[in-house]
RNA sequence: CGGGGAGUAGCGCAGCCUGGUAGCGCAUCUGCUUUGGGAGCAGAGGGUCGCAGGUUCGAAUCCUGUCUCCCCGACCA
């Protein structure tokens, strides 16, 4: 792409609104605008940046065995009102009304409409376990939105469901989506920690909140030192057919202690001593089981083995799309901008031409250009009219994983400078070597 | 929703107390000079002062109402 067909409006100076680093990096950089209290615009830039982050969350699902639907964003009351929720769920939804006086609601989330969905369509126990999955934009009238993107009233969330004949089966696909999600994060180049959380009137083990530590989180977490080693997704690679297995693994995932605030365990921590963390926390990604808070009410139930009826139990599973933007921001930044891991960059490399408008600047800079078309490698082409040092300023701002700058001094010397925005660390290389360098 | 604060040019702000018809920096546009880390000089454009009433000869400024946004608190991906 280039910089000048496309809209990335970078601004030089913090607008006042903005509190958070991640805030203000995505105002700065161009990535989002708000149109409305906690309601925000994604301009190209950032759209790509969210889409990315889609791909990667869809790919983990599809992996662990969801399939991927779409539900509509708009839902009929009746669903919430079969389960007793259209009460219950509070001034948090919001509510409309269609010209026929029909009640509507903007959904928050999807677990009444998607159990009814269901019901309509599986009726043997030969039908489950299923695992669905969609991603799409929630709203919750949140009281008071706040740090961007971070907790916006209208997100973009990836919501699964499971639905399985007994407990046993439900562990199984909680399981799976629990990999799922640490393959997803450590894919992005966060580490997020599965901390024990609050299970509601279920009980049990089976609910899990993912962190991510960055100091301007919201909430203060404790953990095992362990957690701070960096895992990629390559060690959470488990045969997840193999229940065994996956059990195994999720229990030595689990073993190393770790807490939010509100569910700190004293005594675990006097035994871990030394090594125990404190540091603040995001929540990426909500995991629980619900038994057959949905199914019960709305009267699902498939035929057992027995011919007797079985009501199915469920679990959902969330992962905040568009707050993960924010997030990533957060746990990867520096004092001149972004600094995007590579597997969530709306680009993999900012092509600068320092002298726009010079033949042999202007020349260098196509051929990059169209080369790394033809590897199919994401480039941002600045072919703007401007300073260098805007430019460079621009593109670190930005924060794509490598740089391309092309001035008059490299092009006569046949050279061109890589820049490694993550290191910092500036090579001169011919054409060849410095397109092999970023992958293309 | 309770408590605080703010709406003046794209962004950041001053002006308001003490009414007299709007200003600064950055950005934008034009020209010239520049050009390897947010250039210099000269010139130019851009604002119903959130909105609606009211007071007044006259309102960004005073009064009333209203809308919007931000921050702190309890909730959440």
């Amino acid at each position: 792409m280039r910089m000048t067909n496309t809209f990335v409006p970078v601004m030089k100076e913090v607008p006042a609104d903005a509190e958070i680093i991640s805030h203000k990096l995505m105002l700065r950089a161009g990535l989002v605008r708000q149109t409305s209290a906690g309601i925000y615009a994604w301009l190209p830039l950032g759209h790509r940046v969210l889409r990315k982050i889609e791909q990667i969350v869809r790919e983990e699902q599809d992996r662990v065995g969801a399939a991927e639907m779409l539900m509509p964003t708009i839902q009929s009351a009746s669903f919430w009102r079969d389960t007793g929720r259209y009460d219950a769920y509070g001034p948090e939804m919001l509510r409309i009304e269609d010209r026929q006086g029909r009640a509507l609601l903007y959904g928050p989330t999807n677990e009444d409409m998607l159990t009814a969905l269901m019901k309509a369509g599986i009726n043997s126990y030969r039908d489950l376990p299923k695992i669905l999955y969609h991603i799409q934009w929630k709203f919750r009238d949140e009281i008071r939105p706040r740090f961007g993107v971070m907790r916006g009233r209208e997100f973009l969330m990836k919501d699964a469901y499971s639905f399985d004949l007994n407990e046993d089966g439900a562990r199984i696909s909680y399981n799976r989506m629990f990999i799922a999600y640490l393959r997803t994060f450590a894919r992005m180049g966060l580490r997020a920690i599965p901390m024990q959380a609050d299970t509601g009137p279920i009980g049990g083990d089976l609910s899990h909140e993912f962190i991510i530590l960055a100091p301007t989180g919201e909430s203060e977490v404790f953990f095992d030192k362990s957690w701070e080693e960096a895992r990629s997704a390559d060690q959470f690679d488990v045969d997840t057919r193999d229940t065994a297995a996956l059990q195994s693994f999720v229990d030595t995932m689990t073993a190393d202690y770790a807490a939010t605030d509100e569910k700190r365990d004293e005594a675990r921590e006097a035994e871990i001593g030394d090594s125990l963390r404190t540091s603040r926390g995001v929540e990426v990604g909500h995991i629980f089981y619900f038994g057959d808070k949905y199914s019960k009410p709305l009267g699902f139930s498939v035929a057992g083995p027995d011919g007797a009826p079985v009501t199915p139990v469920g679990g959902s599973y969330g992962i905040g799309v568009s707050r993960l933007a924010g997030a990533i921001i957060e746990a990867s930044h520096d004092e001149n901008g972004i600094v995007w891991p590579e597997a969530v960059a709306p680009y993999r490399v900012g092509i600068l031409n320092l002298r726009q408008g010079d033949e042999g600047c202007d020349g260098v800079c196509e051929t990059l250009y169209e080369r790394l078309s033809a590897a199919s490698v994401d480039a941002l082409y600045d072919d703007r009219e401007e300073r260098g040092g805007a430019k460079f300023a621009t593109m670190d701002l930005i924060g794509l994983p490598w740089q391309l700058i092309v001035g008059p001094k490299g092009v006569k010397a046949g050279t061109i400078e890589v820049k490694n925005r993550k290191t910092g660390e500036r090579t001169d290389l011919s054409l060849d070597d410095a397109l092999e360098t970023v992958g293309g």
